[in-house]
DNA sequence: CCACCGAATGTTATAATATAACATTCGGTT
DNA sequence: AACCGAATGTTATATTATAACATTCGGTGG
């Protein structure tokens, strides 16, 4: 029931992993903790992490909202960001606000907190625990008598395949 | 020459620190700044400075836009967004990514990659160098073999002050 | 002096992002 | 069958941001 539509994704790095397996993964855990936590993954909301999921980089809500309109003819901003808002709230997506964009969330199960490596060339974004950053920012953030609520983290720059790719072909 | 308008800013702080110079300090360093780079601080960005300095909450574009149309009656959206890419460029002032907003920024001399603690209560915005914090985040995006462009690191939440206040009231 | 240049600003229009508000559907209960 | 709440449909509009071209203005060189 998972869709099989493998597909044309031209993501950069075809060759270097098994992205239906990023993909069915990803769904599969969203499906698992909707379940445990009763809460829907009603079609819309899985369709739209689904197109989430086609690659690793940044999607804006209007582009998600023009891939699926052919999908669902209904489609209007409000359907979009109303699957985002749920996608958020249950941790499968991050909203990344450097960007005004959204990104699948690897590790929806354990934690959501992470830090964000935005790639400005290709896009792609990575996750990153990071442990001994975010243990140094809960000694800061106490230190400082502040009750937090939620972390944005997010990294602009380069990313080493893109880094490799124009000092090698320039 | 620093306008008086001393004024009725009804920050939340009046008693706690002394506001005026926080904004003289600011808009001395940002005019001594300009002069040594070369680059001008035209009235309208530093009236757009002297604005956002008002208090330490961060701002909005069409807000300062409303407030600074009594001032400058050609005021436009494109008059604020040219005075906001200056500042940024010059780093006097951060964009605060998650509230698509602006705040003063009061090291633009040293440094303009801190944290910012953002209380979701009384909208204030607080700067932290964090420098353990930035070493292990230096650490880890080395690791990840990425190169930095900018970092925006915006925490969520309730300052001291707001927390104090809401356990000693209810 | 004046022709020109670049930086800043003026001006109009529109693009891009996001939410409000109310109507409808639909499965599950009483 | 009547009702309820969650999700979705639908229309309208608010908010944030940029594009594109015109004008001003101080300085520089002819």
């Amino acid at each position: 029931m998972n869709t099989p539509a493998e597909a044309n994704h031209n993501h950069s790095h075809t060759s270097e992993h098994d992205h239906n397996k990023c993909v069915s993964e990803a769904l599969g855990t969203a499906a698992q903790l909707c379940v445990v936590r009763g809460v829907q993954l009603t079609p819309i909301r899985q369709q739209v992490l689904e197109l989430i999921w086609e690659s690793h980089k940044a999607v804006k809500a209007y582009e998600l909202l023009d891939r699926l309109k052919p999908l669902m003819d209904a489609a209007k901003p409000a359907t979009i960001y109303r699957a985002l808002d749920f996608l958020i709230e249950q941790g499968l997506i991050h909203r990344v606000e450097s960007l005004n964009a959204f990104v699948g969330c690897n590790s929806s199960a354990h934690q959501h907190e992470q830090l964000l490596l935005i790639c400005n060339n290709c896009q792609e974004v990575e996750e990153r625990s990071a442990p001994e950053v975010m243990q140094a920012l809960s000694q800061e953030i106490k230190q400082a008598d502040f009750t937090v609520h939620s972390k944005a983290i997010e990294i602009h720059g380069v990313c080493a395949k893109c880094a490799e790719m124009t000092t090698t072909q320039s």
